[in-house]
DNA sequence: TAGATTGTTAATCGATTAACAATC
DNA sequence: TAGATTGTTAATCGATTAACAATC
């Protein structure tokens, strides 16, 4: 049943593929080999046909991928021939700003529910959905077949709504609170830390006039 | 001049240890040994104290590290001891989440102006900050001294924008576009593409039902 | 068929973990 | 001093790149 482990570092290139592979398909590009996608997205050409064929054989010899085949075929393994319903916890502004991206919609991530604790939010909508309180969660989700939360609330009360979600059946889980959250293995956790990320960037400024000093 | 290089994967862990000292400073220990950190962390105390060595010996044999002595360290090899001085070009949803988003001023990245083409948003104020046009912009550069672009505009525009901030001396961008920028070798470019980290989820999520259906 | 390009094995490189001498 | 724990070297593991036979 178990299929062959795909790393991690794999699995965090797939999007960018799809994404080249998206805009050849967008320009008319019919085919295309590893060596010319190399070249477009500076990875090594190597790299290319060894992550691809963690999947299958996706190309043909003397001839290259076919582009639209191979967007395709790796949208099913980024699991994007499905849609997914998606409620966001925490309506302040990261959350708002989360439920207004179209561009989820179209990749197939459903917005369904907002939720905060704030009283003064409550009832009000956006793009349509209307912000609900969080004590009306349990009735919602069983009303409701959510797959992912996505967690947009200060750090303090992220472990405890995690918590909360996972007891009520939520499996996938989109943090951006910034703290780990323990939760069993079979909930899967994509973390996005925006501080962290900030901090890379600090560092990358501060290591460069530390060393054209 | 040049300094030893450090690893992309080490930078990457640093402002997790940064969090996990922070929060012991707050709770008010004092010491702490690699392995009871690599507990608290889940990661190998080897590779703490192998991440730590990068920088010099923090520690002292038999006693562990000084909480307090170690954050600030970190803290400074992040870049942290000093403030920046951020624009946000584009401000819609994520633009003003980010511009109101008051703990990176705590972190010390301080937004200094919000940009937009829509005149419909001129002169709205978002946390105290005018939000302006983007033809402001070649002025506001010179006036101000501006170490951080925050691209949080859509993708077609994202190129253009940023080779023009390069071109008026930004050297630091940190991109929400939804696409690579090919930029001069010293401009420091961190991505954060939050389409990518959902496709990982949603991989996650359709690994796990095929490997249990 | 000849040329191109994949799929795949082998070689290399880099990152993580283990082990332990140094030392507080 | 004895015990604890670092700093650092060596061993292992995993990921990337190179090479090339298979084949379209």
């Amino acid at each position: 049943m178990e299929e062959k482990e795909i790393s991690r570092a794999v699995i965090k290139r797939l999007p960018r593929y799809y994404r080249y592979l998206g805009e050849l398909l967008e320009s008319g590009t019919e085919r295309i080999s590893s060596g010319e996608l190399s070249e477009r997205m500076q990875v090594t050409a190597s790299q290319i046909r060894q992550d691809l064929n963690n999947f299958g054989g996706f190309g043909q010899q003397g001839y290259g991928y076919n582009v639209k085949h191979l967007h395709t075929e790796i949208g099913k393994i980024l699991g994007l021939d499905q849609d997914y319903n998606m409620i966001i916890i925490g309506a302040g502004n990261l959350g708002q700003a989360l439920a207004n991206y179209v561009k989820f919609e179209k990749n197939g991530f459903l917005v369904k529910g907002l939720f905060d604790v704030n009283p003064k939010l409550k009832g009000v909508a956006v793009r349509g959905i209307v912000i609900r309180m969080t004590d009306e969660l349990p009735a919602f989700l069983q009303e409701h077949d959510i797959q992912i939360a996505a967690l947009t609330l200060p750090k303090q009360y992220a472990k405890e709504m995690a918590d909360f979600l996972v007891d009520h059946g939520i499996r996938a889980i989109w943090n951006f609170a910034h703290t780990d959250l323990h939760l069993p293995e079979d909930v899967i956790i994509e973390n996005v830390h925006l501080s962290e990320s900030l901090m890379q960037l600090s560092y990358n400024i501060s290591r460069y006039s530390r060393e054209h000093k």
